[in-house]
DNA sequence: GATGCGTGGCT
DNA sequence: TAGCCAAGCAT
């Protein structure tokens, strides 16, 4: 869930997750649908889909205790390097190489000297990261823990609270008169994409209590004839963007194609 | 290595 | 207010 996702907003989904299903086993036992159904307005509902996945492979593959070791996680659907080095690490207490985009940016700044980080992971930042880890486990976890709060209460990517730091006497950016960024982050495109219609039309099947018929997609229910039970306001949505047929048809199959949606008696709806 | 993939708070 | 950006992963 916290995978390019702000902490604040996924407590409260993640508390409903473990009350709801507080093993492996009790995930693995429903539909994937209802994985990304309960995943709410998350984002990237791939994820929910994925975690699923890897709520069956632990329950199938683990006895259904979520691994410890960062091999055995790395396996798991969903689950890259990041992680798989912050599970064995926070949850085991591991001496694990974790690097996530706050400590990428610490990193760049304490160290490096640069505004921002590489625009991709570099084998360059792993080897920096492992040499700067302490030698055991205990203090290991804490130097993860610590410097990755560090970046996302006080290094943060836009107006960092320097004056606030404890090592800013240390910082070599700092130390060089902060120069900017030397590359410009090319933002993600929103508007009128794929992308855009796919949150759409997602938002319709989460709420959709029967299989949604394709003209339900491609044309206002006015024009029908019918009114849609319970899908009404994300439907709308969907129409308001006015994207071009072909476009929904993209995002339709992809959605087939990622397992997010499936056909049923003539319409779309979630992995049953 | 580059791309596609959500959503919403903050400035 | 339009854009930035967030505990990345899979292909």
């Amino acid at each position: 869930m916290l995978q390019q996702t702000p902490v604040v907003r996924v407590l409260p989904v993640w508390h409903e997750w473990l009350e709801r299903w507080p093993t492996p086993a009790g995930l693995a036992g429903e539909p994937a649908g209802e994985a990304v159904r309960s995943w709410g307005r998350l984002g990237y509902p791939r994820r929910a889909l994925r975690l699923h996945a890897a709520a069956a492979a632990i329950t199938e593959k683990h006895k259904g205790k979520v691994p410890d070791t960062y091999t055995e996680l790395l396996a798991l659907p969903g689950v890259g390097s990041y992680t798989a080095a912050a599970v064995a690490a926070f949850a085991y207490g591991r001496r694990e190489t974790v690097v996530d985009t706050n400590i990428r940016r610490v990193h760049a700044r304490l160290v490096s000297g640069t505004a921002l980080p590489a625009p991709a992971l570099t084998a360059a930042e792993m080897r920096l990261a492992a040499s700067l880890l302490p030698a055991a486990d205990a203090p290991s976890v804490r130097w993860n823990a610590a410097v990755m709060e560090l970046g996302a209460l006080l290094c943060t990517a836009r107006a960092p609270k320097c004056g606030a730091c404890p090592v800013n006497d240390l910082c070599a950016w700092r130390a060089a008169g902060e120069p900017p960024p030397s590359y410009i982050p090319k933002g993600q495109a929103w508007h009128g994409t794929d992308r855009q219609v796919r949150g759409a039309v997602v938002a319709v099947l989460r709420l959709a209590e029967e299989p949604v018929p394709a003209e339900m997609f491609h044309h206002e229910p006015a024009d029908l004839g019918f009114a849609p039970a319970g899908i009404g306001v994300p439907l709308a949505a969907l129409h308001r963007l006015n994207s071009a047929p072909e476009q929904l048809e993209r995002a339709l199959a992809g959605l087939l194609a990622d397992g997010l949606a499936e056909l049923h008696d003539g319409g779309y709806r979630l992995p049953a």
